[in-house]
DNA sequence: GGTTTTTCCGCAAACGTTTGCGAAAGTGTC
DNA sequence: GACACTTTCGCAAACGTTTGCGGAAAAACC
């Protein structure tokens, strides 16, 4: 009924405890008689080990905790399925933490997740998250960690991010070059190192094409498709709309897309639409989406790998950064502008 | 730099380990003053105690483990979203595995996570899973289990799942009511209950609006995007196409639409889908799809708590099913029939 | 002031592992 | 047959908790 342990398998073979120990873990003291024996009658009762009593004495689990903003956003939950990938690869299992963009609870999360002990942390940090010590405070316990995508530079650990600014650079690039010119940006929240980098690919590009950035073309707010929509809103409100909008993700861009085509804005005619991070969603609208896709997949498994090493390193360890490469995908809704 | 145990604060304020064990559990047996300067020292070093060692001393842990087919899935990361909301609000942490649609990984994701010692299980089963072994195994060991979506019925656990028979029936319903006959059904794999409850829906719909089910327009295939559009070349390899197609879910309905789409098929005047689980992608195809949503957050959430409610039954428990509710979201693409 | 009761706390065992150390056999050497 | 090794195993402590039990001191009773 209950489960089986060591020492019901040592009571039943009428040897130690530690006897039975070592014969599951192949250790040369043990005869091979012996380790026969146990390992046939552990196959037989379908043991496993305790991993909580095993991590409590070697002081090591085999769990990764995981914190993300929101496990149900497609780009967060492909990053998870390449960290569960990799990690199962490895031996562990992954416990998931969703902080639902608030600090309160990513703070409640990291605790419950230095609780259980886990080996090691990978983060994406809430969009409220601009105080660090509860993250401080991890590494201070001598807990591996690997930040993705979100990061604070401040910390010293290892990161796997894209090239948001050039990322940001190559969009606007691209539009400039389909013959848009009065280009606006939908950006995230103030404050965030990743929206302040795809900011300044931005702006960089429109200087760099003798463009200026229009301040009221200029928002900011969240990462919704709700957030797009109010976005498009006070587009509308406007005595005039921007030519192209470049979004600081798919959602927003989505949000734009459907809040303009209702209120008869066509799209790429009267507004261009470039996204980031390829969502499904994104392929199908009509016309597609143009987006910077940013391989969520690989940076889960980019993450796991780095933290592993991590693991290995213990002394000579040095905090890496691991910049993913973006690819421009380049669909309907920045079609170039037929020259009028 | 280590983690800081109740045997430290024992040592630095001079009393035994028990004694800052009852006091910080409030037992009545320490008196205030003492449990005052256990706390606050406590609360000085972010002292939290070690799930590990408080789990195998309890022999109940704080965790929920969970599986499902593909964590990257929509309509799963919704499911997992909703089983870490009321997990964590009542003090559990979820780990969480991923099939990957196969058995054999399913069997080593039990057993990794009775190794755990996780003090439930929420499964979905992968799409191979006819063999129940490892699930029973899971329930002899006396671990609390509870299903949804993907149930197999003859395991005697609590279930969450919806009523596929009667969505698929009034699927059905809707589009003959929109003026389709020649009705086609797109579905998974042979052999799943959740699979042959829908077909049953649609038979039976079929059948009681005196119409006939067209083996040629009856197939079978994955749940992917990429598996509606091997679907839709074998409907467009037929000599003709059916009126209507009812796919199994989502994805494989876009994946249907895109590829007829590409094929010039027009959505819905030659053929009219429809789809179910309500991916978002699925509303912003044009003519967005019609659907029959299924309350993915809900359904993780019910089961925790069905879950939850087994822990505090112990003795007197009797499995429970708990059906939730589907909606028919009529849309674009099962607009009603114009009459020639 | 003696007895009983209450208050407060510590000892020690336990949860299921792992591991250093020591000890009982067996093996070989001269 | 004495000695030194080698092989094979068990004892016991430890990981960080919790908890039954008992005991010392304080409080309460007559």
């Amino acid at each position: 009924m209950a489960q089986f342990t060591i020492k019901d398998l040592a009571r039943e073979l009428g040897v130690s405890p530690s006897t039975v120990s070592r014969a599951l873990r192949d250790h040369p003291d043990i005869s091979d008689a012996t380790k026969k024996r146990v390992t046939a009658l552990a196959e037989k009762h379908h043991y496993h080990p305790n991993q909580l009593a095993q991590s409590l004495q070697k002081k090591r689990s085999s769990t990764i905790g995981v914190i993300v903003p929101e496990i149900r956003h497609h780009f967060f939950s492909t990053v998870i399925s390449g960290i569960e990938e990799i990690a199962y690869e490895n031996g562990y299992t992954i416990m998931v933490c969703q902080s639902n963009e608030t600090l309160a609870r990513e703070i409640l999360n990291t605790q419950a997740l230095v609780s259980h002990r886990v080996a090691g942390l990978l983060i994406a940090i809430s969009s409220e998250t601009t105080s660090f010590d509860h993250l401080s405070g991890v590494l201070k316990q001598g807990i591996p960690m690997v930040q993705f995508d979100r990061v604070v530079e401040e910390l010293s650990t290892s990161k796997v991010v894209v090239d948001d600014y050039r990322a940001a650079y190559e969009a606007v690039v691209h539009l400039v070059e389909s013959g848009y010119r009065r280009i606006g940006h939908m950006a995230g929240l103030e404050g965030i190192a990743l929206n302040r980098r795809r900011f300044e690919g931005y702006r960089d590009a429109m200087r760099d094409n003798g463009l200026e950035v229009e301040e009221k073309f200029h928002l900011h707010g969240g990462y919704r498709e709700e957030d797009g929509r109010k976005g498009a809103e006070r587009y509308l409100a406007l005595d005039e709309l921007p030519e192209a909008i470049l979004a600081i993700n798919d959602p927003v861009a989505v949000g734009l897309f459907s809040r303009f085509k209702e209120a008869g804005v066509r799209i790429p005619d009267s507004v261009a639409l470039v996204g980031f991070s390829d969502t499904p969603a994104g392929a199908l609208i009509d016309p597609a989406l143009t987006t910077v896709y940013q391989p969520a997949f690989e940076m889960g498994q980019t993450a796991v790998t780095l933290l592993l090493k991590q693991f290995d390193a213990e002394d000579d360890f040095v905090p890496e950064t691991v910049t993913l490469n973006t690819r421009l995908l380049i669909r309907g809704s920045s079609h170039p502008r037929e020259e009028e």
